[in-house]
DNA sequence: CCAATCAACTTAACAGCGTTACATCTCCCG
DNA sequence: CGGGAGATGTAACGCTGTTAAGTTGATTGG
């Protein structure tokens, strides 16, 4: 790397001095540079200062390309969601749906910080399209009106709530604060009958991949029964 | 954020000083007036000087009774949870399940900061109690086993996300964002026929509360079609 | 009865945060 | 060569959560 292994004028030391800093900051770059960081030390972790220092940059030279932090935030949030990959359309809209779905809380479980965040208004144009994918594939299955509503409501809201509930449970994957929850409620059989005999606390007991896919397709079906 | 619920000094664990005099401050005053606090300023209100400062006292008082201000927000979300009545069970499964799921919404709704702070581990007595209920209710319908777990989360995340969501829509009254969707969704019908056909953006076309209650019966009758 | 203890609170301070006003540098265009 | 904009740096403000250490004031034990 030094100057007498290439000598100077060589190509590699002609070309790049014409651009001291190798990549030029753009919002494309803090916004990846942020979803790594959440990736990384999750929410609390990402700091204008820390994004900065990241991005070999003063703090303040963010500043030029975004707002403030919490566009970045929705930028970072945004980005998730166009993660989620639209399958291709089949002539079983049940299993469109199905699959959309099941794509859209894998990307929100890839970056456990996403569902928290969700607390911001989601109107980017990649929420939209997905939506209108979900929309689509239900009105092929004879939706319509109130009941189309109904049922796009209902399998947004269930993926969100899934997704944050999976996701902090498992950035708290603490096992001994899952002992300690499984005690208060052995202590107190007359209080939590129903919670000891189902074992609702049990983290192994049940797989959330297959709790989820039961009552994403419980929800399906009840969407419309023929 | 990495104190976990119920894991060694979690908040529900450790007692509250004992009090051989009155003293003006304690744990409960504190709690009640974050959520005042919380309720009037929203999430970024809830500051431990302005919270010290509304009970007259230095903001380090406050560490006596509580170890951080992450047990502030635990307990004020915990207590949220404790005004969701738990209605008397009658012989009507189906009705009681219904009724609470429906109270957890309005009461979560009625501080809109709650469903935000959801992305906390909620394993507080209040919310144990009402998770009690429910499951209980499930189980005089029959339910055990698998499809039990399965309809608890069902309902359970079912609400969180409809919370979420709703009080997100509320609380971000940005009709200029909203009219910036509709538009950007209007301008384009062929890359969103149905999003279009279906009014999905309009706000005024379907009542939350109604949405809400159908999709809480479909899940209701496909728990036990029977 | 006084000294010691201890809960409850205050004073002072630290390191870090988001954000702003302003200065500085770099590069293109005439 | 010079001006202007685009892009970044410097310094600072007011705020945050939190800790360390000091100060009350009542209770208690010898």
């Amino acid at each position: 790397m030094s100057e007498t292994a290439f000598g100077p004028g060589s190509v590699w030391l002609r070309d790049e001095p014409a651009r001291p800093r190798p990549a030029p900051l753009s919002r494309e770059r803090i916004v990846a540079a942020a979803v790594t960081l959440l990736d990384e030390d999750g929410a609390d972790g990402l700091t204008m200062r820390r994004l900065a220092q990241r991005l070999d940059v003063t703090p303040t030279a963010l500043y030029w390309h975004v707002k403030t932090k919490d566009d970045v935030l929705d930028l970072a949030l945004d980005r998730v969601f166009g993660d989620v990959p639209l399958p291709p359309a089949t002539a079983d809209w049940r299993e469109d749906a199905r699959v959309l779905i099941r794509h859209w809380r894998t990307a929100m479980l890839r970056h456990p910080w996403a569902p928290s965040l969700v607390g911001r208004p989601m109107l980017g144009p990649n929420v939209l399209t997905r939506t209108e994918f979900l929309q689509a594939a239900l009105t092929r299955g004879g939706l319509s009106g109130l009941p189309l509503a109904v049922t796009t409501r209902l399998l947004a809201n269930y993926v969100i709530g899934a997704a944050l509930t999976e996701a902090t449970w498992r950035r708290t994957a603490d096992p001994q604060a899952q002992r300690e929850a499984r005690r208060h409620v052995a202590a107190d059989p007359a209080a939590y009958p129903t919670l000891n005999a189902s074992g609702h606390l049990d983290a192994e007991r049940w797989d959330d991949d297959v709790l989820f896919d039961h009552g994403l397709d419980a929800i399906l079906t009840a969407a419309h029964p023929s």
